[in-house]
DNA sequence: ATCAATTTGGAATATTTATTTCGAATTTGA
DNA sequence: TCAAATTCGAAATAAATATTCCAAATTGAT
């Protein structure tokens, strides 16, 4: 009994976990690759999203080459096939966006009061993800389109109660330092709605509430709005009922641990929309 | 011959072409959806990275519905199924990370429209090194003694004006939530002494104060010490006025840009004094 | 409570997609 | 230039994934 003599391929013994090993992998190697197979290294490393996200016909048409190749480039690289492979690009897609949540819980509600040593560290990294994942999930122009439609208020109004109060006085006394007419729908003395009756087409009102989402802050929202007021709204959800109908609306994911939201991530954003704001006015003074 | 009775199924015509659209639509129809297309579509929402590298098997079972669920949820907004609803997930993702990338590579160049442009991410980054700095900059002792203080305390004080008002809002807020007998100094109606003089010896108070410094807020730090309360401090220098007659301080350095302080580091701070004070609370009872 | 309409779950089926195979083309080394 | 080895391409096959269909469950109106 005889065997066929192995074909050349180079299989190496695949410990390549992530994309960077595989990326670092890919650029060691180029040189010992075949003609085709660096064609395909080439198109890897430069389109790793069309990696994730087509299949291995669309890839191999896109990068001019046939599918089989595709699959002997994998196994090159010691997988076991285009999928296994496509699973690493897939991953590392995903931890731009979506699995930042995992990290924020992981640890933190799972661990209880086991992990007890490293709580601090837990805590703050936890609100290091959250901001991490803002700076990638909002879209700067609509900061920015906010932030214009704020400087061009007559009046800007802002409402955020209970859990969001601390949201809400922070843009109240940033928007006053930058010389902002600006008013802190604070619920004080019970004339909320009074408050808020003064609201005109010509204003503008951001509005703040998470889950559970509280009904006054809804209420206001609807008031502004059939006021024809401009309206700018945070919260957790896109489905959240004062999502609705906001002109702007921005959703951020805070960091909650033991059921204590941070706010961390909502204040950021805050900070954000202020700072275009003063630079905006910075420049049209100029 | 005669047709079947159509089924009940809206299909809408389908004029939806892109993620953004998509969304908007979602959230316009949810009310009028049945449960498990409700369900969906929060899903959907919530994690389209996972729709968009998914299969159909893979997001049924992590959305806790049938396969089938999924495509009566794409056909009834009009896609001929789950793969055609997908694509346009794929696509907000490979134009999402497109943009990330030549953002992030535009930093890199330097220069100064690079500065301008990643402002995002350099606002998130300072607060990101704020909290990393914060995570081993702060001694964990501190903080369980200082929630101890507040637990075994009779009422609990919260004073930062200004600046610092955000902060005393979420602490008074969040320990009002743990069945602490807080009250904010708000000094609302010029009545800031009055509230102070029923500080006793037997209660504590958290003061909140930044450069520069509050003249309120150092009067009844002095008020509070002179009638032998305990007294937390969060300021922003060991040196600080307020910052003498502490029982406990803590200094925090917030990120600053263009004079816009953070505050997201204060906030973690007083978050951990928050959550330190909660799991404190759950062992006594057990 | 009963019936019709609608919604749902799960298996059966159809379709797409990945992988293998093998002869042809290309490269390599003398 | 020729033979041996390697690489490649296209069709065949295998595997996976999406979609359909229908019975069961739920809902809502009378």
């Amino acid at each position: 009994m005889s065997w066929n003599v192995s074909p050349k391929t180079i299989v190496m013994s695949n410990n390549i976990s992530s994309y960077e090993q595989l990326s670092k992998a890919v650029r060691e190697e180029y040189n010992s690759l075949s003609k085709r197979l660096k064609l395909i290294a080439r198109y890897v490393l430069e389109n790793p999203t069309a990696i994730a996200l087509d299949t291995v016909a669309g890839v191999a048409s896109n990068a001019g080459v046939q599918p089989s190749a595709l699959i002997r480039f994998s196994k090159a690289f010691g997988f076991s096939g285009f999928t296994e492979m496509q699973k690493l690009f897939q991953e590392h897609i995903a931890q731009q966006s979506a699995s930042y949540k995992e990290r924020v819980n992981r640890g933190l509600d799972g661990g209880e009061i086991a992990s007890e040593e490293g709580w601090l560290e837990q805590l703050c990294q936890a609100n290091v993800s959250s901001l991490e994942h803002l700076s990638h999930s909002v879209n700067v122009d609509v900061v920015e389109s906010a932030a214009r439609c704020i400087s061009g208020a007559d009046k800007v109004f802002v409402i955020g109660l209970r859990r969001s109060f601390p949201i809400a006085t922070y843009l109240a006394y940033s928007l006053g330092q930058l010389d902002c007419h600006v008013q802190l729908l604070d619920g004080a003395g019970g004339m909320l709605a009074g408050q808020a009756s003064s609201i005109t087409e010509k204003d503008a009102l951001i509005a703040i509430s998470y889950h559970s989402y509280a009904e006054e802050t809804q209420r206001v929202l609807t008031q502004a709005k059939s006021a024809g007021a401009s309206c700018i709204v945070m919260t957790d959800s896109p489905l959240s009922p004062i999502a609705d109908n906001a002109d702007f609306a921005f959703t951020v994911h805070d960091a909650e641990v033991h059921s204590f939201r941070s706010l961390a991530t909502s204040l950021c954003l805050a900070q954000a929309l202020v700072t275009r704001l003063a630079i905006q006015g910075a420049i049209e003074q100029d």
